[in-house]
DNA sequence: GTCTATAGGATGATAGAC
DNA sequence: GTCTATCATCCTATAGAC
């Protein structure tokens, strides 16, 4: 996928590389739509324990929800094809598993998590606790790492010209719930 | 496009509907990357039309700018494949051509003009008359679009989940730059 | 400008031997 | 669990008649 492109891959090709031939792999996948399950699944996972590793030394406060974003962030320049996968729609007719739905999902809910933990402090106004702020939230993030990787995908993180402003979106984003401006 | 994903376009799909053999396309466009050229060109030229006939009522003031991210997420939505040759890079191997590209970094000038008459008229702080504001920017745009497109594709616009967010986003972005606050 | 014919592949998936 | 053989279909692109 990272070299030809997300909808590039093939059962033949990945026999090839596996230095077996098509039909084998048949025995461990039922389609190759049950490989891009697989595979949106262990994005979803990467994704979610490289965050989990960026917030494991944190202290409670604002800067775990910076943390957070920009463990993903780098997450997805490190791996932009299973990043695709996550937030585009790159292969038509996929859609993830119910399983594999859930378990991003799950992340969703960690991240919503942090939130209500940051308005709970009073470090953010109460509005921050809701589904539409995650949602600017991801939105921030899938706009950083799509810019990013469709108008400079060799740069990465942190050098990329959009990615390094991750701190000023997160700058917006936070001063927009800051507790004393109004939503 | 629109039925079968951008990368599921071909020279035979395009032909039969058409009503012509696949060969005679090729009178018409060298490949099919030629092709996918000309549909880049078209979304660029659409989405540039969009805003310039949302922006072309609007007095001077940050209500224009307004109206051109909300013409922009409003046409992407409604024209979602040619969007994702735009924001995305959905077909592997294939890249703007420098004609095509040169018209999209025009686009990117006007809006960044938008930005600089904010700054004189004292709307915006000076630092909104950067690169890096057009960046954070088109960031918004970018998570906006992707978002919606890739969660709820059949939304549209404004009723999205993610597109209806479109002034909160804005609101962010113009707090970040108000000429009162410190960038 | 359209066509037929064709080159020269690729693909996802299955049947059935071993 | 791996293989060969194969199905049925698709693809981009070219040659050359009309």
């Amino acid at each position: 996928m990272r070299q030809q492109g997300v909808g590039g891959l093939t059962v033949s090709e990945i026999a090839r590389r596996m230095g077996i031939r098509g039909p084998s792999l048949y025995k461990y996948f039922p389609s190759l739509h049950a490989v891009y399950d697989a595979l949106f699944a262990r994005g979803v996972r990467g994704n979610a324990e490289a965050v989990r590793e960026a917030l494991e030394p944190m202290p409670p406060g604002l800067d775990r929800i910076r943390a957070g974003v920009h463990a993903t962030v780098r997450w997805c320049l490190g791996n932009q094809a299973l990043a695709q996968l996550l937030y585009w729609r790159p292969v038509p007719a996929f859609e993830p598993s119910p399983e594999s739905f859930a378990a991003s999902a799950e992340e969703m809910g960690a991240a919503r998590a942090e939130l209500a933990d940051a308005v709970r402090r009073g470090e953010l106004q109460e509005s921050a606790d809701s589904d539409d702020a995650l949602r600017l939230l991801t939105i921030l993030m899938s706009g950083l790492i799509s810019q990013q990787m469709a108008n400079e995908p060799d740069a990465g993180y942190p050098a990329g010209l959009f990615a390094r402003l991750t701190d000023d979106a997160l700058d917006m984003f936070l001063a927009h719930y800051e507790p004393t401006r109004r939503s």
